[in-house]
DNA sequence: TTGATTCAAGCAAACGTTTGATTTAATCCT
DNA sequence: AGGATTAAATCAAACGTTTGCTTGAATCAA
């Protein structure tokens, strides 16, 4: 009898069909999403026969949850901002650094933010509320962050839709990628682009934050006016 | 022989079984996708047999066609804050005035913006790029406000990311809306949430506006630092 | 040989769509 | 006015295809 691998084997133990799978299920998956792709389809691009989903990830969600949690590491993307001894620029600047760094990277790792984009607007989907749990303390440590710069007590409603406006500024940057190219083309492109990104994002982040502290009569302290920016 | 009635007849000639299958289309469209949403099911919660589809929307990328694109007036968006004499602040508030009304209105409005944003990570989607020339001219009319009250000579790229961060703001609350309010509990519910956003979103646009005036040595002539905000 | 992997073939179920008949309601002719 | 006519609308049933998944034999490496 074939019984399903081990999900959480080591990937080196098994022959490379597992990992073409895995890498084909992340292109077809991001691209048409998990309704429109057939395992037929994902067996014919990984060149692998259908019967190896069922082998190696049980069924066809199974083969889903492993492209979308499998390449995952949030705390990476932690360690980039939550040093307290940052000052607010490069903590910010560490923060989008995470956002950006896919774009750098090749098709797959874009292709691999755009699988967890779509999960986000599917509130039906395979991964229950997983990806909100990935999520949340990224939001908690922005939160401390701003709390800290600000010099609060506590959260309150206004600091979590700050919060919120700069994580969706690095969140547009994903969900517009295609769309953001036919309307203003070239500013996604060419070389540079995602430095140019980078900068654009981190002084509209710090243009809200000091926005928001003299909202409430308090002056940051630091970033003086005559900054690198 | 029954031919299938001419889809650009006017609704109030027909039936009700045609505007049930689009509201059943547009909500379960938007909750699950396209692929994911069978015919029988969208007959079902019509109430309406399913031979309706292929007789008043020709097949079923008919019926999704019709719902993403029946109920889009995008003209009406625009004239929120196109008008040259509205000062920064005001067109700003105007702009995502109309991100907002959605929210204000019931959940039928929220699902139908929720399509929308499905088409836009679809790049091979069934509405070719007509989403794209949709959102063009907001996106035009926007560059066209910040060259007027940044004092430009034209559009550069980063005018071009600004604006797409201004437009991002506004996206982001659609997007996120069901991940943020397992994030930041009440913070999108509970009265007064989308008048709170409003500010927000205004007050960040404008801070970023500001900032990039600042940065290109042109101060805003508007907007004092004591105003309504 | 033994256990792991790959394969072609086939299964039942669900899919989108079509069909021909039936119902409904307005229009016509006398 | 009132039976006959006609077109629009609705229906249950079935079409052929594709779906996800399983099977048992074939292949491979140790």
């Amino acid at each position: 009898m074939n019984l399903p691998a081990d999900p959480s084997r080591p990937l080196a133990e098994t022959g490379d069909a597992r990992a073409r799978l895995l890498q084909a299920a992340i292109r077809l998956f991001a691209h048409q999403g998990y309704a429109k792709t057939s395992t037929r389809e994902l067996a014919e691009v990984a060149q692998v026969n259908v019967a190896a989903i069922s082998y190696y990830f049980g069924d066809k969600p199974g083969l889903y949850r492993a492209a979308l949690l499998e390449p995952m590491d949030p705390t990476e993307d932690l360690a980039r901002f939550t040093d307290p001894s940052l000052p607010l620029e490069q903590a910010l600047a560490g923060f989008y650094a995470g956002f950006l760094e896919p774009l750098r990277q090749g098709e797959d790792a874009r292709l691999c933010t755009k699988l967890h984009l779509r999960e986000m607007l599917e509130s039906t989907g395979l991964i229950e509320n997983g990806l909100a749990r990935s999520i949340q303390p990224l939001h908690d440590a922005l939160l401390a962050l701003l709390v800290r710069h600000l010099g609060l007590e506590g959260v309150d409603d206004e600091l979590q839709r700050l919060a919120i406006c700069i994580e969706g500024l690095g969140v547009q940057l994903h969900v517009g990628l295609d769309i953001n190219e036919a309307i203003a083309p070239g500013v996604n492109t060419g070389p540079g682009a995602v430095d140019h990104w980078h900068g654009t994002l981190l002084r509209a982040a710090l243009a809200m934050v000091q926005a928001e502290a003299r909202r409430r009569g308090r002056p940051l302290p630091d970033t003086p006016p005559g900054s690198t920016l």
